[in-house]
DNA sequence: TGTACTGGTAACCATACGGTTACCAAAATA
DNA sequence: TATTTTGGTAACCGTATGGTTACCAGTACA
């Protein structure tokens, strides 16, 4: 058996966050959601309205979304209002873009392919 | 009965790619495993040998990395060796970047209540 | 006051997820 | 050839996810 000598560290406070944040995000519906709260707050009738889905299943999704603090709600009256939260996906972004240099690395060496593979037309 | 003037489209291809990038950088133990292949390609043993984790469990994450396209393997003799394929992350780090200018103006709210709420100090 | 509307909760269902142990196949090596 | 090593597959388990229907609570309003 081999030991490791790089153990892995336990999940930290800001590990769980991103993977609340991109688990919220890696659904069609919330990521619509989200896209429909970006152009301001909304009932969660209004939200509900477009998807052919029930309203608990919406109403779950939200929770969702809340527990990842992207959105966030306030009982008016016997109306909800859900507004957008994108703090969270700050860290997220930031998690993402340490990646860049790989993928705009890998996407140069596509171009250099076909710069060979196919020279001057 | 409201039905929906703004029905929801079908979840398009791409959309189906950003559920399992999201989805795959959801899990610590694939986003550690990401962190480790972004300082070159590693054997599946040497992956596996910092977690806790039985061999299995890191096969099925690694799955999910090669079905996002994030990690592509070839098997070389019978060692496997996993390379870092970044590219699938560039649509998911667009997506997140959208909402840049909402994070940074809800920064910018909470900076302007520190700012009237604790005057100059 | 009775009724309709907004939204949440409970219970249930099927499937996916994250992990395990046991076992197998192919390649390298003594 | 026998053995070790690398890695994958199968079967299973508990829990989470994404959906449903049925029902309930509070608010607005005729």
């Amino acid at each position: 058996m081999v030991t490791s000598t790089h153990p892995i560290p336990p999940e930290d406070s800001r590990s769980q966050q991103l993977d609340l944040t991109f688990g919220a995000l890696s659904d069609p519906t919330r990521r619509s959601i989200l896209a429909r709260l970006a152009s301001g707050p909304s009932t969660v009738g209004e939200l509900a309205a477009p998807f052919a889905m029930s309203r608990p299943a919406i109403s779950k999704h939200l929770r969702v979304l809340e527990q990842a603090g992207l959105v966030s709600t306030t009982r008016d009256g016997r109306v909800s209002r859900c507004s957008l939260d994108a703090r969270p996906m700050r860290a997220a972004a930031d998690w993402v873009a340490f990646y860049r240099v790989f993928w705009e690395q890998q996407l140069d060496a596509l171009s250099r392919w076909f710069e060979e593979g196919e020279p001057s037309s």
